[in-house]
DNA sequence: TCGATTGATGCCTTCTTGTTATCACCGGGT
DNA sequence: ACCCGGTGATAACAAGAAGGCATCAATCGA
């Protein structure tokens, strides 16, 4: 059976007619040419599909079957072809992106979420990871991009900062210090510290080391978490405080309360980071896409 | 775009391979056929489907999404063509059948269910009707078969017997004539009977008034109902009796006695009733499957 | 560095596809 | 009753596309 596209073209055209000359017309084609594709196709397929009265056409029912068939059989090559053309301009495939806490925290969703609707054909893998984890998931292709912590320091990859976070001082609702608008660091020297574990949290806890250096003390830690939600949940537990970033401002948890944090300036910077993309990939239009519309 | 079948076979050969002269063999082909057929059907689309090395061929993401679709779609042709070739033999269409509730009650739902399974794409639609209304909707095509009770009084009608009721006698539980294990049809001469409508069971009803005329009464009719679930209904609320048939057995009702009738052997036969079948069409295997896997 | 294997290219052949001219058939108008 | 306009089918011929053969350039492995 070697049925051509053709030929269902042209059993499509007269089936929309029912007439061999119109049909031959539309087609661009003397009716001959016509009448001899449409029996090669009824004698390839082995059924006939139209009864011919001499006078007038009609679809036999075995016609009207293979029509519909036919008709939803173009529009599948058409949507084919379409998707592969959205596939080569990068417009259609998948996306693995990792993040952080803060990422997720900031600007991430609101990116992803207008992302995914100028290129609702990409498929997004979206991955938990630290800064470390994800540029090493980057160097082995299991994601295309990650948003981290800077500084990033990799051979051969691209940064893009997207978003900067002031600190915030997070107490327990009931703490003294609760009270005053704003709280400054080096009251904090002498509390009892909640942070993230070193082994997710190691990028995040050298700028806090520094940040709290600069103040003129080291942080007293009591207690480590695995996530702001645990951090968080401690300190409602009254536990103890932390330094946090003002994207942490998205939490909302009965029991903590969250504070500028004076007697600094310093900010953390939130990166997109990827390894050079190839023209035309998912995650060029990715890039491109976070740099063109940025912030929002 | 005027893609044609045989370079999507190519492609998906190819694709397959990923390696041009096997793949050429495989299409019993010279390879530089392939390789022209390929160019032609990037160059149409306008998507580069393969990554040539000059040494390895690798499908580029675009090419892997263009060969999925390619390979649905031609499974989507063969699909088509076989429900066309089906369509033409008479098993894949739709049929309408008319039905009576003596044919409901009796064989006809171990017939569809074993002609659907034989048949599985072909629709069957239902519809209730008299013997009456069945065959004027008959003569105007609005179903393609009658199950009625006989006698069949039309032109150009085939009938086929199907069923055989004996008459049963049917009564409230409560009833003295239910303690016996067969009631005489002269013990409900005197009775007060519940039978079906004049619109809908004249057919019916003509039978009883002869069976009750030959053993010598009138049935002294009280109530009227439109269905077998309506008359029994009446009955087990202790209004009367009435005179049906065997295949009612299969109603269960609380309430209601049904007996075997002593003093006749009369039997009333439902039929399928058709107009002649065009060979190939739907109707004639449904003719056929009736004739050779009759009462099962 | 050389040989083997890959896909691409140029040229020619072949066969499919399409065109023109014509036929047989049917229906409607005169 | 007849003819004319329109239908799809057929035959002979022309055009073009698809395929085959010989060969090339690039790459990999020994």
């Amino acid at each position: 059976m070697k049925i051509e596209l053709r030929q269902i073209r042209q059993f499509l055209a007269v089936a929309e007619t029912l007439n061999f000359r119109r049909a031959a017309e539309n087609l661009a084609l003397a009716q001959p040419a016509l009448s001899r594709g449409i029996q090669l196709l009824e004698h390839q397929l082995g059924v006939s599909l139209l009864k011919r009265n001499n006078r007038r056409v009609e679809l036999t029912p075995a016609g009207e079957v293979f029509r519909n068939g036919c008709y939803s059989l173009m529009k599948d090559l058409e949507e084919t072809a379409r998707k592969a053309r959205k596939a080569q301009s990068g417009e259609l495939g998948r996306l693995a992106i990792g993040y952080t806490d803060f990422a997720i925290s900031g600007v991430l969703p609101g990116v992803l979420d207008r992302f995914r609707r100028a290129f609702p054909d990409i498929d997004i893998e979206l991955t938990y990871g630290s800064t470390r984890q994800q540029l090493d998931d980057l160097a082995i292709r299991r994601i295309d991009i990650a948003f981290v912590t800077k500084p990033v320091d990799a051979f051969g990859i691209t940064t893009l900062p997207v978003q900067r976070d002031r600190f915030v001082a997070v107490l327990p609702s009931a703490h003294p210090l609760a009270q005053l608008a704003q709280v400054e660091i080096r009251d904090l020297a002498d509390e009892p510290f909640i942070v993230g574990v070193m082994a997710r949290w190691s990028h995040y806890r050298r700028h806090l080391d520094a940040l709290c250096l600069k103040a003129g003390f080291s942080p007293r830690i009591v207690q480590e978490a695995y996530n702001t939600e645990g951090i968080f949940g401690l300190i409602s537990a009254n536990m103890g405080v932390t330094i946090h970033l003002e994207c942490a401002a998205n939490y909302v948890r009965s029991g903590v309360a969250i504070r500028p944090l004076g007697g600094t300036d310093d900010t953390i910077v939130t990166a997109a980071a990827w390894r050079p993309a190839e023209p035309g990939s998912v995650l060029s239009r990715f890039v491109d896409f976070l740099q063109t519309v940025p912030a929002e």
